[in-house]
DNA sequence: TTGAAATATCGCGAGTTGACGATATGTTAA
DNA sequence: TTAACATATCGTCAACTCGCGATATTTCAA
């Protein structure tokens, strides 16, 4: 059945799934939080600081893309690190950096 | 300043341009219609039969993602096709498929 | 134990999104 | 014109998201 679709799963909870993450990370503040875990690992505070948010919503952030297995987390002392989790997760936003921060156009 | 930073923008307009387009992406409808579209163009009454929705909502995610210009449309007739416009999108979709709806993994 | 630091969770309210039926617009044929 | 087809837009409502202040939890040091 339905002839061509070289690939194309149309599985609904795949793309029930897939549209879940990418929601996920389709927050200005995410992407920023990302783009940062690619370099390293960070604590919530550090991250906090670094995207200028208060330190209980860059918890609740991180919460988020730790649920959607994006990233995860140690503590260590009083301190929680984060780090990325999902290898694809580079990639991704590398698409995204290519067409959407690359160049600064209107 | 900032020391390290290979690239990254903190630049909130272009991340929230990003974060926006990234959310006009991030429905499952959406991510079968680019898919569908990355074989060719439809009309919006192909569209709604191959994603099994009503043909006013079609319409809608249709109109959401030409606004982000993700999609172009002409009308011919009675009929109005619609195509890819970004080029991006397929790279983008591609790595969310390599991710998400390849493998049939849990 | 007590207190402070670091993080997490809760509850609220404003704003947004999505589905859906109803209606409107544009196009063709009779 | 009128009717029917294809698409677009509107109004409504339930559900969800975000930011934020308040509170809770965990850990360490004194």
């Amino acid at each position: 059945m339905d002839g061509a679709a070289k690939f194309q799963s149309f599985n609904v909870e795949a793309l029930t799934h897939a549209a879940d993450c990418l929601r996920t990370l389709a927050h200005p503040v995410r992407i920023r939080i990302v783009q940062l875990l690619l370099q390293g690992r960070y604590t919530v505070g550090e991250i906090a600081e670094d995207c200028r948010i208060a330190e209980n919503q860059a918890s609740e952030h991180l919460r988020l893309m730790q649920r959607c297995g994006f990233l995860s987390s140690q503590r260590e002392g009083r301190c929680v690190f984060y780090e990325v989790a999902e290898p694809h997760l580079e990639q991704i936003v590398s698409c995204i950096e290519e067409r959407f921060l690359a160049q600064p156009k209107s």
